[in-house]
Parts: C-alpha cells; structure tokens; sequence
DNA sequence: GTGCCCCTTTGAATCGTTTCAGAAATACGA
DNA sequence: TCGTATTTCTGAAACGATTCAAAGGGGCAC
C-alpha cells in the first residue's frame, strides 16, 4: 500500500490536486467548506507530504546542516542546542552530524547535505577547510565556520580568539609562579589548537617560562588519561599543565589522582578549555579559558540566513579560575 | 545560475541522460571511453546530484531520523555515536535532532522525519509514546524507541531494565546503613523515572528505609543543583541521594560542596545513573548505574535496518561503586 | 439582461533523477 | 556473409508537490 499523495487527497476530497497544495500553503485562498472537505480527506488517508517532492520544486529546503567534529563534547554539543534554537526562530530545522574528527566521514555528511540543498551549511572543520567547502560555496551553498577563523576566505565564520585564550591561560600560570608548562593538544595542525599554542607561547616567552607541546591521541577524556601517564613517567614532571580543552583536562585531572604522587594545584596546576558544564564540577574544579558555546550557533545561524551582515565574529574568551590552579587554593590527593 | 542537473552534464558530454545515471549509479554497465567522458562533465560542470530528486524516485532515503530528549547528555551524545557507527556500516546516515525535552520540538522533528521519508526513525520519546508514533508505525516508518521498554505495542525498543537499576542503586545504599534516601528526578511521569523509582522503592521497602521522591526542574546539572540547594535547607538532611542520572548528580555534588556542612560519602553517599565518561572524574567520583549507551545505540539500528529478529532488547544495567557512597573512602569537603 | 469584478478552482507544466523496454552497435561463430 | 549474442546506449515515463494562467461562477450595479 502505497503512501497517499496529494492527488489521493485531491480524489477523496472531490477537488483538484491545485486546491490541496492550496489548503496546505495558502489556507485562506480556499474556501472553508472546501478546505474543511480536503482537511478531512487528509486525515483520513494519513497524508504525509512528500518533502522530496516539495524540495525538488522549490530547488531548496528549510533546513541547516551541523557538522561537528564530536557532538559528544559538551561545549559542541551547547553550540548545537544554541544553533537549533537559533533556527528555530526563523522557521528553519538543524540536523547535526558527528564527523568524529574524521574526514572521510566529515566529507559524507558535506556530500549528503549538499544533495540534500540545504539551507546551509555550519561546520567545524577537521582539517583546514578543503577545497570541498571551496567548491560549496562557490555552488552557492552558503557556508558559516563554527569555532574556526575564516580570516579572508569566502565564507563566514564564527570564532574565537584562542590566541588571546592561550595567552590568557598561560599569563595566569605564570604569574602564580609556574615554569615548566606542558601544553596538551591532539594534532599542532589544528587551527584551534595552534592558535591556543601560539597566544601559550607569547606568554611563555615573556615571562621565560618553559613551554613543551605534548600530543595526545584525541581530544577526549581518554586522550588526555593516556597523555599525562606517559608525562608523569618522566624524571621531572612539569609544574602546570594547559589542555587545549576540558575534555583532555578531564583525563590528565584523572591520571594525576590515578598516579597519586602529584597534588593539585600544589605540585601541578591545570587549566583547561572551553569551560564545559562538568569543568566547574570536576575532583578539582578546573580552572578554564570560557568560550560562549550557545551564543556562537546562534550567531553562525544569523549569519547564515543573512540576519546579521558581518562576515566574520570572534568572540573574546573569559579566565575563569578555579581550584585547579590556585596556590592556596584546597589541595586533591 | 541553476546548479547543473543531469540533463546538462548528459549534453556535455554528448551522451543521454540514462547514461549519466549510470555511470553514477552502474558504472559498469558503461564503456570505460563513455564513462570517462562523463565524469569528466560531470566535475567540469560542477555537477552535484540532487537527493531530492533521487528520493522522490526511489520513494525512500538512506537516512535514518534520530530524536533525542538531550544530545546535551553525554549518556546519548555517546548513543548516538553507537548509532552513527553502525548505520554508516551499513551504508547508511544517522541524522540527529534534540528535542530538548519539549514535546513540541520533537513532534516538529518527527514530522520533519516522516516528511523526508526517513529509512526509520529512533527516538527516545519526551512522553508516552504519542498517537504520533503510532501513526508512524502504522504508515509503514520503522520505528525503534530508544532508552524506553515498548512492551507489547507496536515499535521495537532497545532499553535497560531500570527497575533492576534502580534496585541495584538502593539495595548498594542501604547495605551501607543509609537510611533517609531522597530520590531526585524531574517527572515522575517518565518511564525511565517512574522505572527506576519503583525499583528503589522496592530494595528500600524490603529493608525498612525511608524513601522520597524529590522532584527537580529539570534532568540537568542545574536542575540537580538547585533540587538538592532546596534539600539542604531542611532541618535534616537525608544520608543519601539517589539520582535518575548523572548529571543530576553532578549538580548535588555540586550543591553539596558548595554548602559544605557535609560530607560525601561521610554525611551523605551519593549514587548517579548512566555511568557518563565524567562520572568517574567528578569532585568526589560517583558511584552509579552503567547502561551500555553505544551498545544501545548500535543495537536500535540493527533492529532498524531489520537485521536482527527481536522486537525488544533490553539491556541489564551494572552497578560501578565508586568514592561517592563508600564509607570507608576518601571524603571531600 | 448584460457587463464587470472578485473569489475559487482547475489542471497541465515543471522540478531532476531513475528505470526499463527496446534500439543500436559490436563481437563472434559458422 | 549472415545470424545470433552480447554489450552499450537511448529516451520516454514516473515519482509527488507546487505554480500559474486561465476558466468557472457568484454577486452586484446599471
């Protein structure tokens, strides 16, 4: 049995297939009787718009494609619900897609929603945004970089500025007096990553502190577990550890008590990235470089649907400082 | 400028429209010389295939809707990535939604979903599963709920007997001599809630303990922060919280630590549920109730896609003991 | 009764892909 | 050289919604 149409509908209800798509997008064109009769038509037959049909008409849809690099990190995932509600407003739909740091799959859900016409399209890249969003955009798909600096490229971005937020996490630690700092990222090719690198190093550098870049296997709880195992098998451990983000710092705060010889922040400061919900709740509560999660979907969705006529918005990042690396802040095992 | 269609890259390339789809789609029913020519068209022209056309063909897509109640909550961030995963194997695309907990929301998307055609549709349901759902069914959408026992209707289900876990919770809490336990969740109305209250409830009958439901604004971190900054102003507190999840128990602890007249797991033990990547990173790590969320997530595709007989999977739940309601362990502030 | 206007309704054309029956071209054996 | 298989290619039909020019019909003024 096959799903009705509208021409179903239009049998049924005793009129034309003209005078349905009018009830359904120009209620007041028909008149009652008859859009009560094709109302009760549609009911009855369980009609469902075919929205295959509709987009090839129109040539586009009504909704916004997310790819994420890990939905499963909680500040991805506060962008998302930001982006989501954004749209909402504006009578768009999101549909997020996980990469998982994955190109390959990165590129399945870009193809995907390019078939699909979408509205548009928000990610946040995994490597350097490929010559794949080039061609996007240059078939008119309107494209908005999330979390990622599209400096004097060709389509929008909404960022920001982990220079300053490396700066900022670095300045602070040396000013408590830290020196052999141990800065953990998954890959130094990451914009985001690099650029939190570059503002460390600034800091690094004027105050003279030592600055080691230490690479992790992911950007995960797990990545960060396993990164500072192997750190702490070393003769001399560092004395602050900058994680490029919340999730790695999750995972080095994690070893740190596994291992059970350094304190924090006695013998080891820790900051991290993003200011994640679970950053404030952690065994020491973490201090974190905040970036506006919700307000940067937001954003790239008002930018996307041409709301907003900037090109690019970088937001500044907040210290926030917590436990994790307060000197006379209360010690952990 | 209209983006190219097949029409444009068949001219191009001097062949018919059936032979470009071919070579799109049987490559090999096409002579190499032809086949070349074409792929040559068809990256000369840009041309992007429009899925829109494709389905309405095909009747069907290769995409399958996943609604969730909070893409927030790592617990189905990581039910998702389970079902990214085994739907990509089999060729298919797990497209995500949030519903946010809001009825509205979710019917938006289910529509949406039934619109698109979807393969199938999972979804953990804010409610009871709506007429909505069953109309889906009944139009012939495979529907698998996910985090939720369907018992004898219509839709398959992949869910975790939480009566067990609920039990497991408090039989683990009263072993140790707790004898006041507050049951925070947001809606006794939810299934899950309601499952794994009365599981408490039981373990707690049978050993004489007290047992209340106290009620939170919502299932988040915050809702768990400000539920238990209530309970905390009573004359006296309960020995221990028991919370429909994790992130609830995240803002208890929070909100325990915070007020800092008692102790975890001295004063009051603490137990949370899922078993998230950060529940064993929390300021005092908590002891909760596993549920296998990938497992979940790749199982309810399976049952999608029909690649498995059973109608209903559920899943066992497994008690992790941790510092968070253990006498003898390490108190915090 | 006629003409005019306005509100409703009609139905063919259109979007871009896939499918499939059959045509065309080529290969091969006798 | 012919007949038959086999491979390759063609192009019209179909999917289902929307659009829009045109037709239908009712009301009203003269």
């Amino acid at each position: 049995m096959r799903a009705a149409s509208v021409k179903d509908v239009a049998d049924r209800a005793g009129v034309s297939v003209g005078t349905v798509s009018n009830v359904l997008n120009n209620p007041d064109r028909v008149a009652t009787a008859t859009r009560e009769r094709v109302l009760a038509a549609i009911s009855e037959l369980g009609f469902v718009r075919n929205d295959a049909a509709r987009q090839l008409r129109a040539g586009q849809s009504r909704t916004i494609g997310l790819v994420l690099l890990d939905a499963a990190n909680p500040f991805y995932a506060a962008l998302a619900a930001g982006a989501e509600d954004e749209a909402a407003k504006h009578n768009s739909t999101v549909l997020l897609a996980s990469s998982q740091g994955d190109p390959r799959r990165e590129e399945r859900y870009v193809d995907l929603f390019e078939e699909q016409r979408v509205q548009g399209l928000l990610i946040s890249p995994v490597g350097d945004p490929s010559a794949r969003l080039g061609q996007l955009v240059s078939r008119g798909v309107p494209t908005v970089l999330v979390d990622r600096d599209a400096e004097a490229e060709s389509y929008g971005s909404a960022s920001v500025d982990d220079v300053h937020g490396g700066r900022l996490a670095v300045e602070h630690l040396v000013a408590d007096g830290r020196r052999r700092i141990a800065f953990l990222a998954s890959d130094p090719g990451l914009r985001q990553v690099a650029d939190r690198f570059a503002g460390a190093r600034q800091a690094a550098e004027s105050a003279g502190a030592e600055l080691e870049f230490v690479r992790t296997s992911g950007m995960t709880i797990l990545g960060g577990r396993a990164a500072a195992a192997d750190l702490l098998r070393r003769e001399t451990a560092p004395d602050a550890i900058f994680c490029a983000n919340d999730l790695l710092a999750t995972g080095v705060l994690q070893a740190l008590i596994m291992d059970g010889r350094y304190r924090v922040p006695g013998d080891v400061a820790l900051v991290g990235y993003d200011d994640i919900e679970f950053a404030s709740s952690a065994i020491v509560p973490l201090t974190t470089v905040r970036r506006p999660a919700e307000e940067m979907g937001r954003t790239a969705v008002r930018m996307l649907l041409g709301k907003v006529e900037v090109e690019h918005t970088v937001f500044k990042p907040e210290l926030v400082v917590r436990a994790s690396s307060r000197r006379t802040g209360d010690a952990a095992s």
